[in-house]
DNA sequence: CGCAAACTTGATGTTGCTCAAGCTAGGTGG
DNA sequence: CCACCTAGCTTGAGCAACATCAAGTTTGCG
């Protein structure tokens, strides 16, 4: 249960397989290099909260990461499942603004935000990377946004599916689902009852089937879509 | 009803005054200010539809828009209202992923895309400079997710209302509500009927007062946010 | 094998939606 | 200047979708 630290030299990490450094020149890629570290989390860790020091930036190299925010009543929702090639942290300001736990063993990139944000202004090419991976995290926003205030349920459940089946760019439309049904519940806005009630009444339908609680699979995706409601979009 | 555009140069917008350029060295803002052509429209025209070509990012300069996405049946969910200072159409890639219409009449400063993305190349800070702004906008969109998704229709009304209030920095808490009930319900995910209930109610309790229809005084702040729920934030 | 956490299923309750009717205010034309 | 007209707002009654409460069931781990 404990997260290993350790200088990204001795693991080799291959800058063209991490997302921020995609496309910047060789010597771009190896600034930022300078400054990862890597660092590992358990399935259940939490690698930072809410209100936290905002005083690092993440990337996930392998594994998912749940992010989400509480009221104080604790009411959650979750903004938002990431996975390999997602940054964290970037958008918080001075704190955390919401909080991050791995939900399956996760592998991460660490960049101090003193020395990322310097990099900003001297890498060319960074800042405008950067730009384009918040706007597609925006326009997702958006779309989360759409589903959250006026899809109903089982329009939401349909959703999540497809963009999970989406996401992993999977041939045979099977989803691992590492999340809970709670997870999901407080990523839709519903209850972890009303998922589990729509995902047995789309498998009695014949539109997925779900071999193990963690896997579900796709039959009928057209029909799916249509359920889904709006646009068949994908992203983040 | 026409929509007038002019060069900027005879209208001479103060580029010290453009959210864009703030911050920006002079030669960098002259750079900006050499693209942009001063747009009017009136309350109620549509600045560009959800699929429509994104050939062109906008400034609001004065006034306030309304972003809104539709779904096939037509249920709307209007993902923001923008005033002065916010830019539209940046994230959008190729085509424009939401609906923007004036709801008073509007000025703004349109930027050709191409012109614009040359520019966030070459101008020093630029790109920085729209990542902050972005980033801004998806921590607000985090918090409206929340609100959308985990809120009650009380603590959605209240949360809008002190909203809009830390928006005009209006001393003495009377907020300016130039749209319409079925405006607001459509950002908070309700029907009108339960928005016009929710504020009758609210009046009833003396939090606040409703001299006319687009004006709303805030009475009792503290006990509404305690309605509000979650944290007292505010943005975009 | 046993235990706890996660999931499913059922019965009941409540919030906010739908449908329907009346009201208000601002703009237009006589 | 006033009366009308319409779009927008308010209010009410009934209803549906989803939440809540409460058992059971499955799963995976020690």
């Amino acid at each position: 249960m404990f997260a290993q630290a350790v200088t990204n030299a001795a693991l080799k990490i291959d800058p063209a397989r991490l997302a921020v450094t995609r496309g910047l020149e060789r010597q771009a890629s190896g600034h930022l290099m300078a400054i990862t570290s890597l660092q590992k989390k358990n399935a259940g860790e939490t690698l930072f909260a809410e209100g936290d020091d905002a005083d690092s930036v993440y990337e996930i190299v392998q594994g998912m990461v749940r992010l989400y925010k509480l009221m104080p009543d604790g009411r959650r929702l979750i903004t938002g499942f990431l996975s390999a090639g997602n940054l964290l942290n970037l958008g918080s300001d001075r704190i955390c603004i919401y909080t991050a736990e791995a939900i399956t063993a996760v592998t991460l990139c660490r960049y101090k935000r003193s020395a990322f944000e310097r990099l900003i202004d001297e890498v060319p090419g960074l800042a405008r990377r950067l730009l384009v991976m918040t706007s597609h995290e925006l326009r997702a926003a958006q779309d989360r946004m759409l589903l959250l205030g006026r899809k109903s349920a089982t329009e939401k459940v349909a959703s999540f599916l497809l963009l999970m089946a989406d996401r992993q760019d999977s041939d045979g439309d099977a989803i691992e689902v590492p999340m809970t049904r709670s997870d999901i519940a407080d990523y839709l806005g519903l209850t972890i009852e009303t998922v589990s009630r729509t995902l047995t009444k789309l498998k009695q339908d014949d539109l997925i089937a779900i071999p193990t609680v963690t896997r579900i699979e796709i039959l009928d995706r057209d029909r799916l879509e249509d359920l889904a409601g709006g646009e068949g979009d994908a992203e983040i």
